[in-house]
DNA sequence: CGAAAATAATTTGCGCGCAAAGTAAATTAA
DNA sequence: TTAATTTACTTTGCGCGCAAATTATTTTCG
């Protein structure tokens, strides 16, 4: 019998998520970034022109979701979208030097968060493998 | 250097929600809720007739995003919102016949979704702690 | 080759999640 | 007692997250 709600796994991810992109908002303010245009920017921080579907892989984003905020970060000029010259249904996203210099900037974003979050980084590290392992199991076959 | 975003617990936790979420949706889908909607009625099935104050306190969703919800639930005709006698500001949020009735059909969805992750007892109860751990850092002060 | 199927990206519609502003009632304090 | 403040809830606006439908291009295969 689970009476109490945070008796749920789900619940508890599911609020700890919350908390923690409420936790990261004002910090992302600071360089005008949502916490999924941050991941997007992220992925192309180390992989850069990619194609809307290879961004929708690392990033584990949709394309549904992908293609706007994909979008606003153009809109902002930290990137760029140009159909593929071999494939014309693909779409290839590249940084402009704008988006390059972000990297840099936004370095200690991380660090900044995990501190907020009073864990030892042995705990984080349990966690963040508790996580990847239940995504792996929910996202295969 | 991070260069994968799997190494950032931030992004596996958050991609490990929406992967939960999404794997929920069917289930519940057979019952006509989302996963939200299915925290509100949770939290109501032990503890009934409370104010949309303290139903935020206990499901941590905000007046902002609990008002809406609980307006789609009445108009389910799974409870009802009556403005309290003691205090006009106040809104009494109880179940009706059919949303106490709900709670025994869907008693059987969390084990179900469990099962689903493929995941020890073991593991989803540290995943569980970790996670209750960071929402309440994250939210304290 | 040409029709059918597959693939890549976009659009649409809906329900959050939440900050900020607004409304109305109750409490506090002058 | 009444004006100022606080509290409870609602509304607005915006950006997801995603299923489903749509458009355009490429590949497959008859």
């Amino acid at each position: 019998m689970t009476q109490n709600l945070s008796d749920n796994v789900c619940f508890t991810l599911y609020s700890a998520t919350n908390a923690l992109i409420r936790a990261f908002r004002p910090l992302l303010e600071a360089y005008d970034l949502t916490y999924p245009q941050y991941i997007v920017m992220h992925s192309l921080w180390y992989r850069n022109q990619v194609s809307l579907k290879e961004l929708s892989f690392d990033t584990h984003l949709d394309s549904g979701t992908l293609t706007p905020i994909v979008k606003r970060l153009e809109a902002k000029g930290l990137l760029t979208r140009q159909v593929s010259s071999e494939d014309e249904r693909k779409k290839v996203i590249s940084l402009t030097e704008q988006g390059i210099q972000l990297k840099t900037d936004a370095e200690e974003l991380t660090a900044k968060l995990m501190a907020r979050s009073n864990m030892s980084l042995d705990r984080l590290e349990e966690l963040r493998v508790l996580t990847l392992e239940l995504h792996t199991e929910l996202t295969k076959s």
